[in-house]
DNA sequence: CTAGGCCCTCAAGTAGCTTGAGGTTCAAGC
DNA sequence: GCTTGAACCTCAAGCTACTTGAGGGCCTAG
């Protein structure tokens, strides 16, 4: 009669959507508690541990470092911290997505005037005459 | 009456924008070739190092890993070999900065909602009841 | 009781560098 | 010619966030 049947390790990462060695990494990085174990050796969690580490995936997810979940997961377990920490880590943190977005954006234009003038220039000819590789060679905007 | 000086490697450093280490790294994984060394063991390089380092790092600043850029210098010192083989790098990485760019703006929508629901619902609040910690909590969409 | 699937630990590998220790060389100034 | 200090040298380890592999132990269904 088994209430609260307990998770395996290989469970809990299925459920998480994450693999088993990931679950060991957290947990020797001090991100995840230590488990508890059974007679053998083999890991045993409740859904509370599952609660914590889709906690933890979610973060990753939203691109969060490692020292950075830590702290939030300090706040979530420490009653007496506000929760506006958390909001400013978030919104640095989307302040650096921002960022790389605008990057991303600069990237993609030069690359893809790199590949159109690639179309129109010298597909097809032999290496060293290719202006597109004169395009590589020129000192960035 | 030195007619072509000779280059110290931080000069090249510093003229190509990157790190003295940097340029050693690029050596040992044969990014760049072996340098030319005076009696004592120092590098010494030439112009054309120089545009070869600074080819190297634009196509790092356009995301291409160093495999891809091995290709890409090969094929700039292979006279028989095609440019089409460039475009095809870069259109396939240009759909990979286009996807990453998808990815981005879906985790930005995310965590504005997720910093906006902070200010409205729990800032100043203490942490567990915070309606944003249960927020990320939550499985992911 | 046994088979085989899941679990264990520890070590090393991944990308693309950076950092550090400990020692040598170069070039300018005297 | 000699000294000084900046720049150079090599080799090793560290960084992020895990993954992969070797070599073995546990657990449970049949």
């Amino acid at each position: 009669m088994a209430g609260a049947p307990g998770l395996t390790i290989g469970v809990l990462a299925e459920r998480a959507g994450c693999s088993v060695p990931t679950i060991r990494y957290y947990e020797e990085i001090g991100l995840l508690p230590q488990a508890d174990r059974k007679a053998g050796g083999h890991r045993v969690y409740v859904e509370a541990d599952l609660r914590r580490l889709k906690f933890v995936r979610r973060c990753r997810d939203f691109g969060f470092s490692i020292p950075e979940i830590k702290v939030l997961a300090e706040v979530m377990e420490d009653g007496d911290r506000s929760c506006a920490e958390i909001r400013d880590l978030a919104q640095s943190h989307l302040a650096a997505v921002r960022a790389k977005q605008f990057e991303l954006r600069a990237l993609e234009r030069d690359l893809s005037r790199f590949v159109e003038s690639c179309e129109s220039a010298c597909v097809g000819g032999p290496g060293p005459q290719c202006t597109v590789l004169d395009d590589l060679s020129r000192p960035r905007v």
